[in-house]
DNA sequence: ACCTTAACTTACCAATCGGTAAGTATCAAG
DNA sequence: CTTGATACTTACCGATTGGTAAGTTAAGGT
């Protein structure tokens, strides 16, 4: 198989896990999406499971390729801390179908457990924590301490990016547009007080 | 049907519904962990969307009850907002469950749309932005950018909520705990500071 | 011209899906 | 003793699921 072909396959296949979750979606629909018979993707990615976790792979590479581009540390800590979550707002935002994805596994692995078996969140999380502990306040903290700020920095921006259907279906496109900004506004005096001495 | 009845089988059917999702589980599988066939449940409930939906309104329900109980507002605007929100981290965190659940609902209504039509969501929501609304620092602050900010807290919450499993995968079961105590100190000190002013 | 390989397709398969129809068992009211 | 309702069950149904097996078709290397 051609990678570029390979890709476009995973691109669509993301696209529909991620709009239905993996039991919404059947191969046979993926299929039709790519103009394919069933048994062509079966072919070509030997089961249903292969296939959704090459998906997750290709994004948590693309994950780690986008933190390495911006994690790439100064001697500024606190700029690193508010550029990079910035950044990673935008990233989430804009990629919503991949925040929708990520989320329906984090979902998932509460029942199917360790059974995938790599934790793609790891060195992300990792990379997080790192960026916290470097800052001033958190210089004597525990790693406890600065995950879990990380975690809910994370959680404040993945939530908001998987909920447009439903701000917009509550408040209208107008609205869901006004609360983008504030919300990224909003973020940024949340990231710049958080690293506040308590 | 009676009372009690009912409430087990919509109990029963709300623990596989938050941890498979919708599509991951049958009306037979249902029936089964009830010690019933599949087509006692339908004779009961009619299909399975209708089940399901019993399901949802069940959850909205105590979720509105809960927060009626925590929202009689003080003459202490400030108090009120760090009791309903730790209220309300703690209600997340031992019911997991059903923050899996409407986590799920809420991904799903990404594709869905409007389809169910009822915004579980809308008066909770209105109900946080009101609190926010009355805090000194947001006194004229607009709708948009208060709900940023409830909206982002209710993420923070909800995000780590859901992670157990995750969370408890890379990091084992005592960091976990570790974790959760740091996560109710952390998000304590975000909600004070989120109302300083800027 | 021959062979291999990759990229598919048609033809199946058993299992399961949500749902309908037609019973059966139990029990309280008349 | 009968009636009607409630709570189920068995027996189906067509559609769809993930997956296997066996071709077919076209291109490229030798």
């Amino acid at each position: 198989m051609q990678k570029h072909t390979a890709e476009k396959f995973l691109e669509v296949a993301e696209r529909l896990f991620a709009q239905h979750g993996f039991d919404g979606v059947s191969i046979s629909k993926i299929a039709s999406a790519l103009n394919l018979t069933k048994q062509a993707l079966l072919h070509h990615f030997g089961s249903k499971e292969k296939l959704y976790g090459l998906v997750l792979q290709r994004i948590s590479e693309d994950y780690e390729a986008h933190q390495s581009e911006f994690l790439c540390q100064t001697n500024n800590p606190h700029a690193d801390f508010i550029d990079y979550f910035m950044a990673l707002q935008e990233f989430a935002h804009y990629n919503t179908q991949r925040t929708q994805l990520l989320m329906r596994e984090l979902l998932d692995n509460n029942e199917r457990a360790e059974s995938a078996g790599h934790w793609y969140l790891k060195p992300f999380l990792r990379n997080l924590m790192d960026l916290v502990k470097r800052q001033a306040s958190f210089s004597d903290a525990g790693d406890a301490k600065a995950l879990a700020l990380a975690y809910q920095l994370l959680g404040a921006i993945n939530y908001f990016a998987i909920s447009k259907a439903t701000l917009t279906g509550i408040y209208g496109k107008d609205t869901y547009t006004e609360l983008c900004e504030w919300d990224r506004v909003q973020f940024e005096t949340l990231l710049k007080i958080s690293l506040s001495p308590t």
